[in-house]
DNA sequence: GCTCCTTATACTCTGGATGAGTACATCTGG
DNA sequence: CCAGATGTACTCATCCAGAGTATAAGGAGC
């Protein structure tokens, strides 16, 4: 599956792609070779796209059907891999971002699902903002030195001197720790504590993963394609915040969910969860919706 | 340039670009043979990413540095060619979108600048909803027949039965366009009136690009990268109301831009504008502007 | 049965941003 | 000197997001 293939008929690329699902209130992606590597192969030209070959591929990998398929990005730098020898063909790889509902048990099949906050335990700032990130600053300042441009893009990034923190700057944090050796290269070995390391690119390409996906849930309801047939809206809050790294204030997540019109009850109420048991809920989608909601604004007028 | 090429070595991808420029409060895109492609051509490894090897690439083009790049998509459908005999190798085309400060004159050299309405003409709405979204919803309500989910897709992206435009949505008006037969195909030729056609999918890749354009310019100040050093406020709202093909709210523009603090005033006046001589204004570039700004909101709770 | 704990759900209040409209200033051209 | 055009500064209503508070309804332990 990995390395480099040249045949005839095929164009000379590879498909990767960052499969998410939440379990447990812990979003996970699917990995290969112990959690070292994303899934990826190459790419044949028997599907009518991209698109669909990939969607065939995950659901043979997950046995489940992939809700949501997005394209990422794709990766063509010369640094992306060990220094070859000059001549060497150059490598593409187009990343994908799936969803698939639910999550493979463990430990039986070939791939696994790892946690995302083990390769970027920095992300995770439900409980409070992780420790890790007075080590990862103390570097950092180390980096910076005098230099105020650095200074305000550390700040910037990592939620420092007052500044807020901003969780959709994922890719750009893990960027600047890149460019900062506190991660992984060719040439350098991975931290202790800075993450689990990947080969190649591939922890860069889940940072893109993420960062999207954060972004994306914003708005546009895709949170529905990880969530089951009906849930509460405990369970849909705890999932976005799994997905954001955050926790959000209970009363205006349901006004938002409620004013948006997304989800109607299915008349049934959730057994135990502790407390007072809970409405259930199923996704209601639209054409509408499932294009673009809100979008923000510019200042039209309209007449 | 065009046509399979498969060279031992190299990746067999075409790099394939949208670079706009905005004069004459126009938005202008770049094009080769007579305005039928966008300027393309195929990936080189020499340089150490596709960013920066394109850049050099459009530089030595049009003589003006690129402000700003973005890769847009990756395309490698089956169908965005006409039809090849099995077996041939399918292309990839890498998309970028670059931002341009000035035209080249027009009528010289060899890339000419067409404005992109002529090839979207229904997405110019800044001084009327167009008339030919008449004719176009015509021949969808042909398409859409009776069946109900068509017709809500239809009113959604056309802004119909009192639903408002939306300007975001032009890829995917292209492409029920396309998808009902009113766009050009390797099997359908180009209809009159309904936009210049474009060389395979180039007028998709078009739409991408401006899609890509005009949801950017709300939340990240690319606009700028479009405007020469100097400019008067109106000038920089006529620029945004070019490319969002919509008219703008004067007051309420000048407040947004004015409490963003994105421009600062060079202290001189614009010469003979036809009324009140403006102030002019410099752009004001932060690093944490220039990462993210508002980024729509998510219930999060702070304490 | 009572208390405590947990979760569910419904309110209220406030500040800020947005959409919209109005008034006035200052130039050019005839 | 007036008309016309553009520039600039206000005001006002509405909506929405952030934040806090209060009450309802279940289970577990005593």
């Amino acid at each position: 599956m990995t390395g480099v293939q040249l045949r005839a008929g095929l164009a000379n690329a590879d498909l990767i792609a960052v499969l998410v699902a939440v379990t447990d209130n812990e979003p996970r992606v699917m990995t290969l070779r112990a959690g070292e590597a994303l899934p990826s192969g190459p790419f044949e030209s028997q599907h009518r796209s991209l698109q669909s070959g990939l969607r065939d591929w995950i659901e043979s990998q997950t046995g489940h059907p992939v809700g949501y398929l997005e394209q990422l990005y794709t990766f063509a730098d010369r640094d992306r891999e060990a220094p070859s020898e000059a001549g060497a063909a150059r490598r593409i790889s187009i990343g994908y971002l799936g969803l698939v509902r639910e999550q493979v048990t463990p430990g039986t099949g070939q791939p696994q699902w790892h946690g995302w906050y083990e390769y970027f335990p920095w992300e995770d700032h439900r409980d409070r903002r992780p420790a890790v990130l007075n080590n990862i600053a103390d570097r950092l300042d180390n980096w910076v030195g005098s230099d105020a441009l650095r200074r305000e893009r550390v700040d910037f990034l990592f939620g420092q001197n007052g500044l807020p923190w901003n969780e959709d700057l994922a890719l750009q944090r893990y960027e600047l720790m890149y460019e900062a050796g506190l991660a992984e290269s060719p040439s350098r070995p991975a931290i202790e504590g800075f993450g689990r390391p990947m080969t190649g690119d591939h922890r860069r390409i889940l940072a893109t993963g993420i960062a999207r996906l954060r972004a994306k849930i914003k708005y546009h309801p895709v949170v529905f394609e990880l969530m089951p047939d009906s849930f509460t809206l405990l369970h849909l809050q705890r999932t976005v915040e799994a997905l954001s790294g955050l926790r959000l204030h209970k009363p205006n997540f349901r006004r938002q969910i409620d004013q948006q019109e997304l989800v109607e009850e299915t008349g049934e109420m959730s057994s135990g969860t502790g407390g007072r048991p809970a409405k259930l809920y199923r996704y209601r989608p639209t054409v509408l919706q499932a294009q673009a909601l809100a979008g923000p604004r510019l200042p039209v007028s309209r007449h």
